[in-house]
DNA sequence: GGGTCCTTGGGACATCGACC
DNA sequence: GGTCGATGTCCCAAGGACCC
């Protein structure tokens, strides 16, 4: 005899499982709506209208699925992973929020929104955790011998940074002028994204500036002795 | 009304744990 | 150790909410 049964009909297992995904996903609400935002823009570049697609029978192996959809958990706790699969993954994380940054425009759009829409941006392109993007950076590049072609890899993020900061430098202006006391959450809430963004930036070049000053190795040492800080400030 | 984003639920698989 | 239900996790589509 194995373990006894605690939903006893049909209905009381759907009820739970129902119950466990909700909790799940208002567990890991950031990413998952940050997921679900990237799937959204991915879709809209393959066609111009969101696509129906077929469910699929069955998993596929994690080798065909991962470079696209690999988490940011995933990414984060799995030493093993492969750097083909992480090369993708930054690659296509990046190109995803240019995608979505093709979106932003300098209007009269309100700050609040403004500033959320900047929100999804960087976490298209950071996965909504600096940490397990500096990782994987770190991975893309890690096995290359010339430091030269290393940094190239890199140059991208930095140029996208510093549009972003670009594009962000008005509305965390503006921001102050709308809330000056900070009690309505609109300041705090960009401040908080123009620190992301910068931090992002931050990473990438001290990767590059590792690179220039001490070539691969340096790079290694560093990542490997941990001195490489991928927090926010 | 249309575009964008968030939330929910189904399907599937992995892992855990109770029970023998 | 094997069985099997519970739980956690992930991918995805669909539909609703919100904003312009």
């Amino acid at each position: 005899m194995a373990r006894p049964r605690k939903h006893k009909t049909e209905k009381e297992q759907i009820n739970a499982a129902r119950k466990r995904r909700r909790e799940w996903y208002h567990r890991n609400r950031r990413m998952e709506s940050a997921k679900s935002l990237e799937r959204y823009y991915h879709n809209k570049a393959i066609n111009h209208h969101p696509q129906t697609q077929l469910r699929r029978a069955q998993r596929p192996s994690p080798d065909v699925d991962a470079p696209v959809h690999a988490s940011a958990s995933a990414l984060a706790n799995s030493p093993l992973i492969s750097l083909q699969i992480v090369r993708l993954n930054t690659q296509e994380r990046l190109t995803s929020a240019q995608k979505a940054m093709h979106t932003w425009r300098n209007d009269k759009m309100k700050i609040r929104h403004k500033t959320s829409n900047m929100q999804h941006i960087v976490e298209l392109w950071t996965s909504g955790s600096l940490q397990a993007w500096g990782n994987a950076l770190y991975l893309n590049v890690q096995h290359d011998t010339n430091a030269a072609l290393a940094e190239s890899k890199l140059e991208p993020h930095v140029t996208f940074g510093q549009h972003l900061q670009d594009c962000f430098e008005d509305v965390s202006r503006r921001s102050f002028q709308d809330d000056p006391s900070g009690s309505l959450g609109i300041w705090g809430a960009a401040q908080l994204v123009r620190r992301e963004i910068a931090r992002a930036v931050d990473v990438v070049e001290e990767f590059c500036l590792i690179l220039r000053d001490g070539g691969i190795t340096s790079l290694r040492d560093s990542y490997t002795g941990q001195s490489l800080n991928f927090q926010i400030i």
